[in-house]
DNA sequence: GATGAATGAGCATTCATTCAT
DNA sequence: CATGAATGAATGCTCATTCAT
């Protein structure tokens, strides 16, 4: 996809197209991954022909790579501001997981595809993709550090905590229900004091970021793509 | 597929084409996806032609459910041995978890497979195999329950526990590497000690059962396929 | 297939597709049957490749549909002027008659797809072109109803007369050959004599009609397609 | 198809196969055409499997040739006793009308494949059936001439009505439903007046031949086959 | 006599992509 | 800016047929 069409606002119907081919791609990969659905039909759910599809695109799967990459970078971009704002390990642990659980609760089909689809995306394209992943789990990392050197975690594998973390905080992607029986402010809660257990940070005080995570969501989410 | 051969040896090459069939799939579905692998790649990987391959299967899709049913049948099938071999929600809670554990570490293949390929089964076949995977789960449930029952575990919300321990756990068939920095019983014994933090089972002394563990796997997902 | 190109004058080699589609179609069905001949070699003789031939039909059977319903349509629209245009039992079924047979000596390859493809059909479309059929055998069977009632026909068996004339008249698309010893407009006056025999008119004088049923075969089945 | 199996009288359950192949494969080509019908679901019709029904016959397309020649060879045989037993033009061509009519209303199927499936057979095969189909049809020629010599029939082109009457009787087997309203003996009496009507030689007597031909058809196609 | 196993070629259909307009 | 037309290659699957047992 072309990187920026420059002006500071969108101004005719156009400029809505690519973010609206995304937003098509998103929801459609979301649900039955990228293989499995064609260009024709991604084109019909963004409401444009499948030629008109390629004067926004490159191919499949620059589009996917594209995808990918915002999303990532908008989970960086959050990660930063957590760690900007929130200082010590144990507060800033606590909001990163919060800010994350948030993230995949209210945003499951951008995490999904930015979290399932790596296999599709082949060689060159997939480092990019992949350095980015490792860019935002640094943030995870060196909190952890932080917390351990402080000794206000205790963990004896930091780098098997910091996976298992985030494979269970990821997982809210796939199983939460906005329906369901779980108020999302009691998931991300739930899931920063399973991540203070997880570190042994128990006694930790665990504040509720909910409401500022949720600003941060849809404040670095919403609007034109953050190409 | 059809059921089975019957004899108890293998004589000839057609008696193991069903199980390379399996294999085949397991080993490029696991890497690419259902979608991401055509039924010629698939033959030539069992060594096949894509004719043949129908003498031994339905569809594509009678494949992928036959896969993902027996590897769910692998898991029920131990998890019932766990529940039947050890007593007490400790106890039985560290061998589910070290038994998970261990499975997505070795089985990575068919494990991710089994988790991430659901979408791709269209209705019918998809309950069934939810089913499964509920029964799977049914296991996890009870014990957190009898836990929590018995005072041995302390959490707020067991549902949500369950689903981000099981989402921990089954994270390491995605993330772990035996040719990396960490030992297969430290993974296993690390995740029981994190499972019994979540659960606010600390003081539980966590028995090593990965030997146990390991020749359950071993017993049973060798063999012909667990049919 | 797309309704119609509207313009009034073909102009790119795309305009006529369509219209190559079915006519290599008509081709190729009349003589090996619809089972008979593959979607490549139907491509290959309307002068297109596989792909391009599904920018232009739905399925195979689609356009075995669509075929036959045009043909049927015409055959409608032929026996609606006939119905129009000649008052009284005699002269209208002499001219019905001459009009089949002449249409289905001209267009035997039309003709004999209508006729014969019927079991290709499945369901729903099949109701579609019986109904057609149907429509087309009302006329035959109103004016023999109309003959009987007026004393101008003496038959027992109204229906079976009709059949039987039908198939004897539809026959002649089978043996037909515009190289052979009988003229075209021997054939047509012949069949109408056949018939005021079998419908025990022999006393009425037979019109001949062959020109002015092969200026209506002309208006009808020369053009665009009958949509 | 191999040609015959020697001995006068049925003796082991294969000797029954050959047969209910043959059988199968007019219930299933005269419902969907040669080309409709696979060699497994004949096997299955056949009760066999697809490999078995080659021990049989020699090509799918020798069977065909086989079933028709088969057919054909019935038709010549009937005709040929018509001719033998019945003097004069006049009760000749209504016991082989009669006799044709019956034949295609009690043998729908065979008679359908016969007439419809030419098309399938190559070259060499097809000359063949070819001219069993003329040897048939030599009876109808002969008759008519003899009536026309006689003065017993008036027709201007015997070509043409001869054809048209076979036609006409032909298509009995494509219509008759014997559910349906009109009885057997009816049908085959009224084609017998038709074909009387066709021949212009309506003072002449017609004999009901419905009985004798039916036990023609009932010694003639019954049996193991007629080969 | 009968069949499971096997296959190359073919089936109808869809794929991602290009390009002239 | 947008699209209809076009296609080579691939899709999942079935074809008629052979052959060792």
């Amino acid at each position: 996809m072309r990187t920026g069409t420059g002006a500071g606002m969108p101004q005719r119907g156009a400029v809505g197209a690519e973010e609206r081919i995304r937003a098509a791609a998103v929801r459609l990969w979301s649900e039955r991954g990228f293989h499995g659905v064609g260009i024709r039909e991604l084109a019909e759910e963004a409401g444009l022909s499948s030629a008109t599809l390629y004067h926004y695109m490159g191919t499949k799967e620059d589009l996917l790579a594209d995808v990918m990459s915002r999303g990532l970078r908008r989970l960086v971009l959050a990660a930063e501001r957590v760690t900007q704002q929130r200082a010590g390990a144990g507060p800033r642990m606590n909001a990163l997981v919060q800010l994350h659980v948030l993230t995949h609760a209210l945003r499951p089909r951008e995490t999904r595809v930015v979290d399932g689809e790596l296999r599709a995306l082949s060689g060159d394209r997939r480092g990019g993709v992949m350095s980015l992943r490792d860019e935002y789990e640094r943030y995870w990392r060196a909190t952890i550090d932080e917390g351990r050197a402080s000794g206000a975690f205790r963990v004896e594998a930091p780098g098997m905590a910091r996976l298992a973390l985030l494979e269970m905080c990821t997982g809210v992607a796939r199983w939460y229900d906005p329906g369901g029986p779980m108020a999302l402010s009691e998931v991300a809660l739930g899931h920063a004091q399973l991540a203070s257990r997880v570190l042994g940070a128990e006694e930790l005080e665990l504040v509720d970021e909910v409401d500022w995570c949720r600003g941060l969501v849809g404040e670095i989410w919403s609007g034109p793509g953050g190409g």
